[in-house]
DNA sequence: GATGAATGAGTGTTCATTCAT
DNA sequence: GATGAATGAACACTCATTCAT
């Protein structure tokens, strides 16, 4: 059975290495930016290191020179990974929103987000397909990602403080929601369409689901009352 | 870097095979259950052909008999996946039933029934994770999903009829929210307990999960006035 | 630094292949055979999967079918080099030789079979410089080697019996001394010559050391009486 | 297959090293130190330049800087293990001792010298599985060992012309005797227990092993008269 | 004198697959 | 229909060694 990639003989040395010295960061940030899309691309075991050497200009040895190993490679890989995507995060500025604006521009704003990272939710579904191994052993995986929580927390309190919010929820669950309407729409992009078609991949209907998921979430968590409310005025 | 997989050291005749023939259907049938926990747990890639013979005690050329190569028997495996789900939910008569009813019924039952059959998701996350290339060539993929959007359908019509459910949706939107909620649950469970803790998979938080799930998806696809009804009484 | 062998290019498919096959267990023989003289020559690292592979005009493929990895090949030549040697030794009838006749007769048949089998002893050599590892795992070893106590056991026996051997010593304590002597001949032949010359390693010289080191048991097994007459009379 | 060498992965900038100053000799030495233990433990293939300058804190390119290649490394390890082990010899003094009693001290010593030293010992194995390669190159090596040569023949001198000592022997096969009996003891040690259990291991084994020895040569160098005499004595 | 970066050539090993019977 | 033997092509990984500064 053939692999996805086609073109990766790997023949060493054939490729025209720079002679000029380039700076070990660039190297390794070169090695780590390949990798995320090989790894995204073609899976974990699917993904060769040959490759991912060839396309960087440098050779296997310095992949292992700087991970250590094809896991080490991909646990820096997934680590970069969320930490990207959770520094674009942070440049949201929502505490200046009143709880209702803030929660819906959250909402859009992680939707489209995701829909922009698709090669970050490959890694998120790889790691999963792996029973999530890799990431049990980084140490720093759960700092990176607490301050999504603190987000919606944030916004949950003040919303339940102004009385907008129905109490008894939890910032986890309601991270959740948000997380589950964003990933799949990128995860299972590609049999969706296969099985239902296309009609939900425009850009309308990618801005309509946008759009309802945002309205689902607000009809959800609002009080009963705010609720009524939000829904005659939707 | 190790596989997980192992006992494929190739031992020449190792593996005590039995002596007294075995009807083709059966060891056919066999290998695909064999192949299907096999592939949904360890990837495409992960699995190994040797393992799967072996566990099946019969032997590789078996497989090739019955299935050609590795990528023919990753398309029996997954499409029989998805036949033996869809059928399982054909079971659910949800005609008789008034649309609310109807369409809590059927979210509750598609949340726990992705929940019960965790390899089928992984087999979905694996085929998206090869961006779908084999379900593109399945002809029949379309024809086995097609019951999950009329029944949708069938429930949304009705309901719209009856003045209950609001106008301006799709059957397959539905189907997709309901699908988002229902799939992220098992997908990305390795990944949201490891980062977020195990708080969400309680049976106690499943439970709610799915009850909010419905909750959410009735107070989106309900009319005004009836969704204000509904998060009155609920 | 180069290792000892040069053309072991290993070029894949460059040997031209025989079309004829050959029968399974000729080729495992034969795999056997050059895998012991290579090692026995090289070491356990120093020998190469692919020079052997290509020395019995077969692929490195084949050594993996039949022996698992390298030290499956590795444990294989050194039970196999026990056993031939010791199947060797089994030929040597000394029951009917009265007992010192006997113990002479073994003593200058161990040290001629020891410096005719100086892949065997090479072998033992690297075992012991791997501080006896694989030994440790083989079942068969002690069963495998029980003889050549026992044989010597007999003649001990035997000779205490008749009063010309004296009583306190034991069997094992003899087959060392008789090892000792034996072993270090072929053993450290390199280092001795290249710091002491050859003056040991002609044949006449070789023929002195196996007599002395005959006399020289003799006279230690020997009770004082028949040690006095022996000195005597040799 | 592992070797047992383990902690090289290429981690670059990984081993806490000194800032302060060392002075040269003392890195050499050091280094030279590390090296005897690693290769007299995993061979000359098995050991790892890498392993041994993070065992010395310091960095492989000292190892280059000052031994030029392994090979060299290996030959400095090898002569200054000859010359240690020959320099200890040399504070024996046996020169005031009558023959016999020098020989039996020399013989004692030689034993028991062997088997504090088991580095040397698999050194001088390890070189002579090299076919005596290194050792061949080495321009001080005979003139390193002559004094253990010149320090038999002494005794022996002295032994014939006191006559207590038989004529015809010389001392080169006398210390090729007492090297056996001393060297094996300590070479086929692994081996030796593995296949025979463990019997000739313990203190008093050992002490019986070396006081039989000494017998065992005496017995042989010493005239037919002395002999006798010796025999009946002990 | 000393160091981090870089490297070519291998090394054991594994995989899906096919052949001959 | 069924089996043990055989295989090519690649794979991750490692080693001693040297370069540029």
């Amino acid at each position: 059975m053939k692999e996805i990639a086609d073109a990766n003989k790997g023949t060493p040395g054939a490729s025209p290495r720079q002679t000029w010295k380039q700076d070990p960061a660039s190297v390794k940030a070169d090695i780590l930016k390949v990798a995320t899309r090989e790894i995204a691309s073609l899976g974990l075991s699917g993904s060769r290191i040959n490759v991912i050497a060839d396309k960087c200009k440098t050779s296997k040895r310095m992949i292992y020179y700087y991970f250590g190993d094809k896991e080490g490679l991909y646990r820096a890989v997934i680590e970069s990974a969320y930490r990207e995507v959770r520094d674009a995060e942070q440049e949201l500025d929502l505490e200046h929103l009143e709880p209702i604006t803030a929660l819906e521009t959250l909402i859009e704003f992680t939707f489209h987000h995701h829909s922009r990272h698709p090669d970050f939710i490959r890694l998120v579904m790889i790691e999963n397909i792996h029973h999530g191994e890799f990431l049990r052993h980084s140490e720093t995986i759960q700092d990176l990602n607490a301050p999504a929580i603190n987000r919606v927390e944030r916004i949950y309190l003040r919303g339940v403080e102004t009385g907008c919010f129905r109490t008894g929820l939890t910032p986890l669950e309601l991270h959740w929601f948000i997380s589950a309407l964003s990933f799949f729409n990128v995860s299972n992009s590609a049999s969706f369409s296969l099985i239902f078609g296309d009609a939900l991949t425009t850009e309308d209907s990618q801005s309509m689901l946008a759009a309802h998921a945002r309205e689902m979430l607000l009809r959800f968590v609002l009080t009963p009352e705010r609720a009524c409310e939000y829904i005659g005025a939707g």
